[in-house]
DNA sequence: TTGATGCCCACAGAATCCCATGCTAGAAAA
DNA sequence: TTTTCTAGCATGGGATTCTGTGGGCATCAA
């Protein structure tokens, strides 16, 4: 449909550390005009799993960075995460990437992982650790965060 | 009549999870310039049914997501329920759309279900499940939720 | 050699497209 | 009014395309 990264999909990754990126963010990312390069960057905002962004977001959060003073501490701590882990990939033929294997490793992505879309990014999960991480939020009877949504009606945005 | 959701309408899903989008709101989205274009969301608002949205409601939604800063915690659940879950949908050419099987597993939607017109948006029951929902609403005498609805007078708004 | 990497093809199941068929409501004709 | 016609709508089935996945084979590095 669009340009957003949105719902879930469970794919495998095979015994070569292929897994397919969903079809349609192969969609939303040609409407990037992402050409088929996507950024990996494990544990960034969540620990547990690997965020992925298409090229112009990931420059987006980039320059979020450097505009921090060069003297901040938590710049450096930032640069380390973000820009000293990020790892660019291209699709191939079939859409799919190479996981590299501290990546496979460290989250725990063989066989079944997770994939989440969160609008402007996505994040690869382990099934299992997906699993554990995903069930406290269904069972949110309320759902309290939406209550925490900021809204000013219909005709605010857009 | 116009871009609102309104009424409510009983379609059968087929056996290939295949139902119509009521007539009147397919007009309804082409005067939301939605060329065919739904977002499903299931148990956002409400976890018992799945919620449609028009392309410009949903992105009115999830931009005010996006506005929330990146490390607020009620920010990743919003992201995990509304843009991790959504599906987004193209009508065929008969005005129909697929629900896919996780969906009509979870909200028991084979068979008989209900579109209900919520405004800017609009539900999905299973039949059965709608009727157990709408009859104790019936029945409340007094309505004191109109008490809660905001009110400037006629000229307020438009 | 061994192992990793990139590229190509193959295949099954699922999703999507295309055409057909009743049904209904409303218009038109008698 | 009653009957006939018609256009729009919901629904069904078959055929085709797509997508995720697995495997083979060169190439290159250690």
């Amino acid at each position: 449909m669009w340009q957003q990264f949105t719902s879930s999909f469970f794919n495998k990754v095979d015994t070569k550390g292929r897994v397919s990126i969903p079809a349609l963010w192969r969609k939303a990312l040609e409407l990037r005009n992402a050409e088929g390069n996507i950024v990996l960057v494990p544990g960034f905002r969540d620990k547990n799993c690997v965020e992925g962004y298409a090229p112009d977001e990931y420059q987006r959060m980039s320059a979020a960075v450097s505009r921090m003073h060069p003297s901040d501490p938590n710049r450096r701590k930032l640069e380390y995460r973000l820009m000293g882990r990020a790892l660019p990939l291209q699709l191939d033929d079939n859409g799919r990437i190479v996981l590299p294997k501290e990546m496979r490793d460290r989250f725990d992505l063989g066989g079944d992982v997770a994939f989440v879309g969160t609008g402007d990014s996505f994040q690869i999960w382990s099934k299992a650790r997906y699993d554990e991480m995903i069930a406290p939020l269904d069972d949110d009877e309320d759902f309290d965060a939406l209550s925490a949504m900021p809204w000013d009606g219909p005709e605010a945005s857009l």
